[in-house]
DNA sequence: TTTATAATTGCAACAAGGTGCAATAAAGAT
DNA sequence: ATCTTTATTGCACCTTGTTGCAATTATAAA
């Protein structure tokens, strides 16, 4: 639980509702979206509004606690210690699967050598064909 | 205006919103937002509705005639005939460098070999801190 | 030129996400 | 245990984008 301790240090309070959100972000297995978070919450802690979730989320994130991607115009989050990967999203059937950090590595040193950017690569969400779609295409 | 000729290929008929919005991106230079779309559109014929705007974009989209992508949370779009391109975009100042295509086909590759996967790489975003944020950090 | 018909529009409502602000509550000081 | 300060909450409202549906209009046939 080194969030608390991460939220603390920065001079933040640990109210119920940041607790709540934090613990049902370490529980979860994958990622969560908004919308899911919200749904749990509110569960535990009814009344608890959408702005102080989104808000505490953005928090987490900037905290470097919880990662934040987009996955079909939706935010999904997921706790920090599941290690990095992305997500190849098939633009057909919708399917979506997992690859490893390493096939971006050999891009992120092209694009620092050629215009010094240093990209972040933390669960992007890459849209294309997967192959038994191009199969079932062709 | 070939894009006129599309459309009325697909059965779809040629109305003076969708003319008139097909003219304005064709005359843009580079990608508009859509909300820049609207504010066009609607200064030229105003009462045209934000869904028939749209609809509309998203049907040139399908008929290849508009790119669209994402660039801090809004929709941006441009015409088909200034060839593919990527946007790196600083999280930190904000500015955005336009890089060209052939810097992502190693990856496009790579998870074709990996995975089976055809990346559609157009006019991607990709996030990260450019060269002089880096310096300043430092 | 009129008519038939299917596509398209505008509208109203909705969903996700974000923001300014007054009321509230956590955390340290007394 | 109480007070003070400052962060945080909830609220109401806004923005971007989407959708179902009745009214309208482009198009092609008569």
């Amino acid at each position: 639980m080194s969030c608390m301790a991460t939220l603390k240090e920065k001079g933040l309070k640990l109210t119920p509702q940041r607790i709540l959100i934090t613990d049902i972000i370490h529980d979860a297995r994958g990622h969560l979206t908004a919308g899911e978070i919200i749904g749990r919450v509110q569960a535990k802690m009814p009344g608890v509004n959408k702005s102080t979730i989104y808000r505490t989320l953005d928090i987490l994130e900037e905290a470097g606690c919880v990662y934040k991607s987009e996955l079909d115009n939706e935010l999904v989050y997921h706790h920090d210690d599941k290690g990095h990967h992305h997500h190849l999203k098939c633009t057909q059937c919708g399917k979506i699967v997992d690859c490893d950090e390493t096939i971006l590595e050999p891009l992120h040193n092209s694009l620092i050598k050629k215009y010094g950017f240093h990209v972040d690569f933390k669960h992007m969400v890459i849209n294309g064909i997967c192959a038994e779609c191009e199969n079932k295409n062709n």
